[in-house]
DNA sequence: ATTATCTATAGATCTATAGATAATGC
DNA sequence: ATTATCTATAGATCTATAGATAATGC
């Protein structure tokens, strides 16, 4: 029955890799305690000795949701030069990530829901929405080489703000809406003049 | 107990009249009827006599929050020069709206919960989604008013989407960071940055 | 006679805890 | 001895229904 300390610290990964594509699909209140840890090929009893409350739970699980798609595009973008500004507006208003919540940003899935949580899962949010923004105005910056002055950094800055923010309503309105022309119509519209925009 | 078909009508609006409010506040699944029920000044059982099913009231609340938002932009922009397409930004990301969701708009509220929602739901907010992106166009054109083809028709368009899913996303963005700084960052640089990229 | 509201409750959740079981770790 | 997991369940929800009450409406 109980098992190694080196297999609960996977266990506990695989709860919060459960529950952080979980709560992305039905919300953070969407899925109970005992579908997450079925779905992990647990029961309901063993997660208290993983985490001391739900709350504790979501906060874990988005921070993790956040850390992972952070990590997919830096990982990328540091790849070489394939991935760069363009490239990041056309995945995340792809059909397929609007499609898949479940594995996408969890920002555009979860805003609501995040606003209305505890302090620490809102301080895991901050900080990783600010590294996200710095990471777009980097690939901003990229994207206009010859712009170097500090003057072009804060500007860099604004555009990726403003990107960040169009990107997470972009891809909130398309799967909100059920017209799937009017969805395909917002995702390419924004795309084009997001880059457009840019340089 | 009982009262007249004229009392029962206005007790629907009332219900709906929380619920719109609530739900915006809570989320969908974040109030239950019995709350609802008695911030509208009733009780519980009452509740099946004006909806069939919870999911109808989402609907007609949802739909009702949608309709009053535009009716409040269209009854001020007819109302005189003094509402235009600066001052629906400027208003929509104020600190104001992204401290009250419960009297803003309901997209940026709600989308995800929207997304996972019925079909009658999402019908309505498609309806109104495109009523409202309509509207934002018609204030891009007055804003350029010596622009009339049908080139810089389309192009209004496309502005007035971008327009409406950086608003959605940045009041999201706004509400779900704890850092109020980085809060007023992202109201003030977007609605700058839209400001500036319609003239 | 009909019906808008009420009180009460059935049945289905969902979070969190209690106590048993069996393997790890000292 | 400790502890990672299990089964079982207490207690608190929440939706929906049943049946009573008292006013409207024909």
């Amino acid at each position: 029955m109980r098992h190694s300390k080196a297999e609960k610290a996977k266990t506990h990964k695989r709860i919060v890799a459960v529950a952080s594509k979980r709560f992305r699909e039905e919300g953070l209140a969407g899925i109970g305690i005992a579908d997450l840890m079925r779905e992990a090929g647990l029961t309901v009893g063993g997660f208290y000795k993983h985490f001391k409350s739900r709350d504790e739970l979501v906060a874990e699980a988005v921070g993790s949701a956040l850390g992972v798609w952070k990590h997919q595009v830096e990982a990328a973008a540091s790849g070489g030069p394939t991935v760069t500004y363009q490239s990041l507006i056309d995945d995340y208003l792809s059909e397929a990530q609007r499609n898949h919540p479940g594995t996408g940003c969890p920002v555009s899935a979860l805003a609501g829901d995040i606003a209305r949580s505890d302090k620490r899962t809102r301080a895991v949010v901050t900080r990783q929405i600010r590294d996200n923004i710095a990471l777009v105005a980097t690939l901003i910056r990229d994207t206009n080489q010859n712009d170097q002055g500090e003057k072009d950094k804060s500007a860099a800055r604004a555009q990726a703000v403003l990107t960040y923010c169009a990107l997470v309503g972009a891809i909130g309105v398309a799967r909100a809406v059920s017209d799937e022309q009017l969805s395909r119509e917002i995702l390419k519209t924004v795309a084009q003049l997001l880059k457009s925009h840019a340089s």
